[in-house]
DNA sequence: GGAATGCTTGAGTGATTGCTCAAGATGCAA
DNA sequence: TTGCATCTTGAGCAATCACTCAAGCATTCC
């Protein structure tokens, strides 16, 4: 792997991953991508490796912005429990995504079948996102904000389900009114897990 | 449009969504679609116009059979709310499709930005689904099963949120135990409507 | 039997795909 | 300034893409 000196690694991530989530892995070609990038063929590969491994690496990205993303509400709200109410409600309030699936859902969905790599690398970013909702929880069951009772793996996987479920939602042509309503419905059942105590 | 006399359509359309479904629109080529059906390219455009067109038809034939199903379950079930609730559990029984995504679902990630036409055609089918599910819970209603004030748009849109997230979920690579969890959870959600009268 | 009709066939179209690599540009040390 | 090493460049590679169409074939009429 080569150093990117002047072009911007970070900023070439940030490009080809926006490429890829507007058209998806195979609806973005090699001229997309250095258009997209400002970089030439052999820069790209020199950095990344092949389309795949650029991919993979975006993808990555994507990942820890989410993860980033969710460690940051949990850190500014009041609770854990309102950490993750607040982290559903904010995807509807993003007017940049907001109309955008989850990437990770997008590659699990587009590779289907086929391409175990991309596969593997979307399904270990669910799991670190699934991972940290159910931190989370379990702040929240130590503060005793949530039931000791709660399941915790299971309700992070449902939570889960909700949040890929809302981001599909979200794509669908005009849905931006009814998206807000159902983040809403979510974080309500979220904050249900906090009451229970 | 031509007919065709020696290769069934309905078994093209078959072979055609199986493939799409698999690999997406554009990992598909006009190779997989001649070796998925037997037949030869001039066949296939005489037929269907065109790649898109093909996956347009395969697309509508999907929705289809999704409502057959759903209609099925209704008519099979005891009452509207447990049609819906056993069309729900069905998805992680189904072995042939249970790891697949929802067609639609991948459609409008595939092409999120670009391919109006495509896009158009998957919201038309996902809006189908929707007002089916909203028929069979003003039917719940009429029965006295669910509650007169239940908001039945809002309640459609909350359940098909909740089925695009369990088979998004469910191409997650061994995730059959907790799809059979997620999806009792869902339909145990369905029912509630059932009790609120 | 022969002409007409229309489906089937698959080699071939130009464009585009992901990717390479020799040549040129650049930066740095002596 | 010179010599060396590294990085950047983009024309061009073989392969594949979606798609076409003239020729071959089978069937159906008179």
């Amino acid at each position: 792997m080569v150093k990117l000196t002047t072009h911007d690694r970070a900023a070439a991530l940030a490009a080809g991953l926006d490429a890829f989530w507007q058209w998806g892995f195979h609806g973005t070609s090699m001229k997309d991508l250095e258009r997209a990038t400002g970089m030439h063929p052999g820069s790209i590969y020199a950095a990344f490796g092949s389309k795949r491994g650029f991919y993979v690496a975006a993808l990555d990205r994507y990942t820890e912005d989410v993860l980033a993303d969710l460690r940051r509400h949990a850190s500014e709200a009041a609770s854990p429990i309102e950490g993750l109410a607040g982290f559903v409600e904010a995807i509807a309030l993003d007017e940049d995504h907001s109309a955008r699936s989850c990437m990770l859902v997008k590659t699990l969905l587009e590779h289907g079948e086929g391409d175990e790599t991309l596969r593997r690398s979307a399904e270990s970013g669910i799991a670190a996102i699934e991972t940290e909702i159910g931190n989370n929880l379990r702040r929240a069951q130590q503060r005793g904000e949530a039931s000791a009772s709660l399941e915790v793996e299971h309700a992070a996987r449902r939570i889960q389900l909700n949040i890929m479920g809302l981001r599909s939602f979200a794509c669908r042509p005009g849905a931006n009114e009814s998206v807000a309503l159902m983040a809403h419905d979510i974080a309500s059942e979220i904050r249900k897990f906090g009451e229970a105590s």
